[in-house]
DNA sequence: ATTCTTGCAAAGCCTTTGCAACTGC
DNA sequence: GCAGTTGCAAAGGCTTTGCAAGAAT
């Protein structure tokens, strides 16, 4: 359903990990590491796809992993905060991808079946630069979200598929 | 907080109405077209502004409009469908904007104030054209959503100030 | 020991929906 | 008069939160 991966070699869970546990000692008050986390992480890093939180819930529940909902709600917050994670609005579903030791890219989003191929677009900012210098606009992170019909659907022209993906 | 306009004289709500009209007639099983409709049109296209549905709700309410909630939203679904508004999401939230005469653009979305820049960008269409090709994957629509602060909100420093609106 | 995290269930937020009364055509 | 629309309140998704019990440092 959602997936598309620039070939990019997987970051191991560790370094994730890792990294992770650095975010926490550097707060202000430092947080906990703990094993519900550390499951999280290594289940989600050591895949590399796109994904909602309730699919995840089922994922995790699937792989016998016991973290109730509002730890992954709560633990993909932190994830997010700490850079491991991006939160990415694609139509109207919310998805989590790495972030982490992942490099900026753009979607195309299926409206059929939901599928998501990311692309890189190197002069996507200095497209907008500028306007930015323009309107005195301080850009910190952007977003291309190209929505059409994926090559499979438009050959399975299955136009009774559900359209409500997005 | 939501504005940005891109300098087109406004089309008379008189003319979405009467858009508005066509499209009920035309549908499989013809719609009717109600009171309620056309104080929500002409209250839209008045002004041109981002909105989101309940900003849109409180603001008919002051407007001594008694419409109900229930029927601002089928009537913005409706708006959608017809083609005259466009939905939009900026950074968390969903807002709605003119599409009926109104040109393909993008977004400056300040993260601070939560202000909406629109500006166009001619040249990016060709930008991921190519993308779409290598994939056979048909594009329909696109946004491009740039994040960061406006220039008000960077001259004011005000590191205290609500950053939750996206 | 202290303080954060967890799980549960409840509440929140935004949007849709079932139903009876109403209204456009 | 038929069929779509409205208002109300209730229900739906998805996400956050209050609280008591448990775990990390």
């Amino acid at each position: 359903m959602t997936e598309g991966i620039l070939q990019r070699p997987l970051e191991p869970p560790e370094n994730a990990v890792q990294r992770f546990r650095e975010y926490l000692a550097s707060r202000p008050k430092p947080l906990r590491f703990t094993e519900a986390q550390r499951q999280m992480i290594h289940f989600i890093f050591s895949r590399h796809n796109h994904f909602d939180a309730e699919q995840l819930c089922s994922e995790l529940d699937r792989a016998q992993l016991n973290i109730s909902r509002a730890t992954v709600y709560r633990t993909l917050n932190k994830l997010v905060s700490a850079g491991l994670l991006r939160r990415v609005q694609l139509g109207n579903r919310v998805l989590y991808e790495h972030d982490y030791g992942y490099p900026q890219h753009e979607h195309l989003v299926c409206d059929h079946c939901g599928k998501v191929i990311e692309f890189e677009a190197p002069q996507l900012e200095a497209m907008y630069e500028e306007v930015c210098r323009q309107y005195g606009f301080q850009p910190s992170r952007h977003s291309l979200v190209v929505r059409g019909i994926c090559l499979e659907c438009v050959r399975s022209r299955s136009p009774r598929r559900r359209l409500d993906w997005i």
